[in-house]
DNA sequence: AAACTAGACAACCGCTGCTTT
DNA sequence: GAAAGCAGCGGTTGTCTAGTT
């Protein structure tokens, strides 16, 4: 497709719009409509290509587009959106009347990209971040206080090696965290689930997305019961008894940001592009499979795959030497 | 008051896909 | 079927402004 630019052509102003361009673009395009954007500029005496009166009309000049805040609906309309195409600002903004994709690129990039980041959520996958100092950055206080004599003491009969032992040290304290958050006080979990329902004035995202993400992260040591609560299988089960997490059915939820298998995900793209968002809802009762089931059975699977994926030594000597901020004590 | 920095957003650039010739 | 033309898309850059030192 050998074509070059429109722009390159010499002695075509860029840069910002003047008024008086502004004028002249408006008024031949109320008066002609925009036609051929090409030819465009040399009818409306403007010394732009055609690409560039396309843009500032589209952007910018054009009469439906909503200028001011985005508003809290729109917020997580976008997000949720990009959760399901990415970074396909054309067709998140075609739901959106009166936004256009550039304005809502912009105001991801700048915006809703550092609020999910500072909620512990990656903004491109929509999953709690992989790289663990977020998702273990409510840990290290509690790992302080953490009786690993007594863990010593426990494994007394068992023949572990040192490494074998810091790993299992690791998993029975992150979920001494996540049964200590569910079990005891809602309303104490960790800053970033705080942080997560200021933003939404829900909990639901991050019950789906983080905590519990945490929780199947820890997939080769839990179970689903496929009822209404996990039973959490202590890595050192022979110490302990498994840990019960209740699991809140919430129906007034926000629908998953992150659809709950690929098949899922076809379904709300199709209608995304019949513009039937509004239907699309993971919590509808007569598919059984789509609802938060679907979630809590296979949701997680592609997390627990990462996990499964970084369980190399590098990985976990990683993890270790930042939640206990000391070098790896057991170089090869 | 000046210099510097960071955030926000408008605009540009290069590429892709569709349509036309 | 190939080449050319075009509009649109997404990533990136440039510019402006407000806040800080």
């Amino acid at each position: 497709m050998g074509r070059s630019p429109c722009c390159d052509e010499n002695g075509l102003k860029k840069g910002p719009w003047t008024q008086e361009e502004d004028e002249k673009l408006i008024d031949h395009i109320q008066k002609h409509g925009h036609g051929s954007w090409r030819a465009l500029p040399k009818q409306a005496g403007l010394n732009r290509c055609g690409k560039s009166c396309r843009l500032r009309w589209t952007n910018y000049l054009r009469p439906d587009i909503k200028r001011g805040n985005f508003t809290q609906e729109e917020e997580e309309t976008i997000i949720n959106l990009h959760s399901l195409l990415g970074n396909k600002w054309s067709s998140i903004a075609g739901n959106l009347p009166g936004r256009t994709d550039n304005e809502i690129k912009n105001y991801w990039n700048t915006h809703l990209r550092k609020k999910l980041l500072q909620m512990g959520i990656d903004p491109v996958t929509h999953r709690p971040r992989t790289d663990h100092l977020n998702v273990l950055a409510a840990l290290p206080q509690l790992m302080a206080a953490a009786n690993f004599n007594s863990l010593l003491n426990l494994n007394q009969n068992v023949q572990l090696d040192a490494t074998t032992l810091a790993k299992a040290q690791l998993l029975h304290n992150m979920i001494q965290v996540l049964s200590t958050n569910n079990n005891n006080n809602p309303s104490s979990c960790s800053s970033t689930m705080q942080t997560n329902n200021n933003l939404f004035g829900q909990s639901s995202y991050l019950e789906n997305q983080n905590l519990f993400g945490q929780s199947q992260n820890l997939s080769q040591i839990l179970e689903n019961d496929h009822d209404e609560h996990l039973m959490v299988r202590d890595p050192l089960e022979s110490f302990s008894s498994p840990i019960q997490i209740d699991v809140q059915d919430d129906h007034n939820s926000l629908p998953l940001l992150v659809p709950a298998s690929s098949q899922e995900s076809k379904q709300a793209q199709m209608m995304i592009k019949n513009k039937d968002i509004t239907t699309y809802n993971h919590d509808d009762t007569s598919n059984p499979s789509s609802s938060n089931s679907a979630f809590t059975q296979d949701h997680h699977q592609p997390w627990c795959e990462t996990i499964d994926d970084e369980t190399s030594d590098s990985y976990w000597k990683e993890i270790i030497e930042q939640t206990y901020s000391e070098p790896w004590p057991f170089a090869e």
